[in-house]
DNA sequence: AAAAAACTAGTGGTTTTCCGCCAGACGAAG
DNA sequence: CTTCGTCTGGCGGAAAACCACTAGTTTTTT
């Protein structure tokens, strides 16, 4: 079995060096290089042979997202670990969404990166564990801790919401309610003043974070 | 350091039995017995020292999400981690919020059980790699379809979607800009047209699902 | 250089949302 | 029994969004 080609993408040149030192002292990995951001790492791949990219998330002129679904697309053989400072799970989803097969905290451990190269190059998923913990704290404190906004809404309301989101108007939601459009504003009313909220863009993405409708 | 005790809650015998095999052949860890279901699982504890519980989630009388959160009002010092024969994101997430450390799939194997147990008495988290698969999969295939209507946008579209996802009102947008109102409504209609939305809501939520947007 | 696409700006009109205010009916909790 | 919250219904008006159509300018592509 060939050593597998490892590149390393982070606009940070420390950053480079770290992960190029703990590559290069380990049997089965070969470093091959370092990209300052997304654009060399296209040059690179397009130039010399890569099984394998570190990827930082932030970087200049190209970004960890675009670069990584630029290299699922042109170059699906190429696997992608995700390399990010904060632990957001979002942005973890977004990276997956793209073609990444795996997560990396940068402060993770040698071990750790280690063994989700060999995890990837298997054709596993990898995540750090530090972002498996706060993928579900996440919506913990939301929902456990402190008091949501949600609890003001009434039943009622939820419902209301729920049927904006569907992109449904006011005289369409009264028709399938049984009840008059003004109820329906009236209703819409006292949701926008309990949320503090300023139109029905904000309506939705407050639906969205409070789990009051999927998306 | 004594050995630390470990109590398996499931209603299947079966599980119980081979949950023990590798609790009692593992030196630092000692299996003091089962529960077929959450109100056994108070009994044992409140009888004898236990550090960690295995906890099944589908039990009859009652269930691992109701034990768990009584443990964790009363015995907070007891560690569970969720046992579950479904990777169900949805009920892990529910576990945790009650309580839960960690969260194992039942056809996890040896190693990954004994991780987990040892990640969680250190006061870690641990979840089973395969449910963090799943969790992350699950909208990926959508996305993964080739062509997106994104490509029908151009640069000037998206920015005008970010900004009327800001919550922004036309007037806003078109000083932001320095175009005219009559400007905005345009871009607007045309991307309206080009995605086959019907108002900003479904706006809102295409920008969410295609990543033009962050929440 | 020509063609295509994108950005710009306007007119004119309809629909929907947003806002404030009011008020009766009903059930649950004090 | 009275109060509180919720659901209901209504009015009038302002603001914003939506729709269709036209059209000049700039930028990009061919």
């Amino acid at each position: 079995m060939d050593k597998i080609k490892v590149l390393v993408a982070d606009d940070h040149q420390v950053i480079i060096d770290g992960l190029e030192a703990i590559i290069s002292t380990t049997d089965h990995l070969e470093f091959i290089g370092g990209a300052s951001n997304g654009k060399e790492v296209i040059t690179k791949v397009e130039s010399q042979a890569v099984d394998l990219v570190l990827m930082d998330i932030n970087m200049p002129e190209m970004d960890g997202l675009e670069c990584t679904a630029y290299l699922n697309k042109h170059y699906p053989k190429i696997r992608v670990i995700a390399l990010s400072m904060h632990d957001n799970p979002r942005l973890a989803k977004r990276m997956i969404k793209n073609g990444a097969f795996g997560f990396l905290l940068k402060n993770s451990s040698k071990v750790n990166i280690l063994k989700a190269i060999s995890e990837v190059m298997e054709g596993r998923n990898f995540f750090d564990p530090m972002l498996m913990s706060t993928f579900f704290d996440a919506d913990n404190k939301k929902s456990s801790s402190s008091f949501s906004k949600k609890d003001l809404l009434t039943k009622r309301e939820i419902q209301i919401i729920q049927l904006i989101c569907q992109e449904k108007t006011t005289t369409e939601i009264a028709d399938e309610l049984s009840i008059s459009t003004h109820t329906v504003e009236s209703h819409r009313g006292n949701i926008m003043l309990k949320l503090e909220l300023k139109n029905s863009v904000g309506l939705v993405k407050w639906a969205i974070q409070n789990e009051v409708i999927e998306l």
